[in-house]
DNA sequence: TGAATACATGAGTAAATACTCAACAATGTT
DNA sequence: AACATTGTTGAGTATTTACTCATGTATTCA
């Protein structure tokens, strides 16, 4: 078996480590297309939401598509959704734990 | 449903976005248990790893337990292996995806 | 052609990150 | 107590990151 590159893992883990490029990714998960919807939905500057996109793009994540004047971006992956739910759901537990250790501190 | 934090996610994600820190979590998950096994199995230099270390520990993704002069690290959440997984399987799927879009261009 | 909309980019800045070397702290052994 | 082993931490440095403001580019439509 391949031995995965640890350094495209975290390249890619990397380009998810930003709360504005999560919540980017749930915005197109929940329908939005193109930063022209997101932008002020997430209320982001346009240049810097601009640089966040390039980066999803960059690293493979997104993928955009020119309509027009706008571009849409759709998810390459989806499972990229099931990352965001696993951190989701690890957050979670960790909580959990800890207030369980200081219950038996 | 509760909104999970996003910040949260991403500074678990972060923690988990450094080449090192992945080669670090591979490692015990191969069985190495203290710095001591894996500062010279990666090649690391030890003040290096320690805070590669810390960051793991404060994350909430490693546990550390005290045994004699040594640390001993467990994983918190058997679920982190999953998301490293998961991260290889993208990385590997995005690349087919590109060897495939350059035929077709 | 000129205006409008959407996006990209150069330049500058502040903060965070990864790293190294040297010194320090904790634990166990003789 | 002296020493060995393991791990932490202060200081310094180089690089990267995120951000903003202003400007530039691409596309559409009047």
């Amino acid at each position: 078996m391949t031995v995965i590159s640890t350094k495209l893992r975290a390249r890619l883990l990397d380009a998810l480590a930003h709360p504005n490029r999560i919540r980017v990714l749930e915005a197109i998960r929940s329908g939005h297309t193109c930063s022209c919807e997101i932008a002020p939905d997430l209320n982001l500057e346009q240049s810097n939401l601009s640089r966040h996109m390039k980066i999803l793009v960059d690293r493979g994540i997104l993928i955009p598509e020119r309509d027009g004047v706008r571009i849409n971006y759709r998810i390459a992956d989806d499972e990229i959704y099931h990352m965001l739910d696993l951190a989701g759901e690890l957050v979670r537990r960790a909580a959990e734990r800890n207030i369980l250790e200081e219950e038996t501190e």
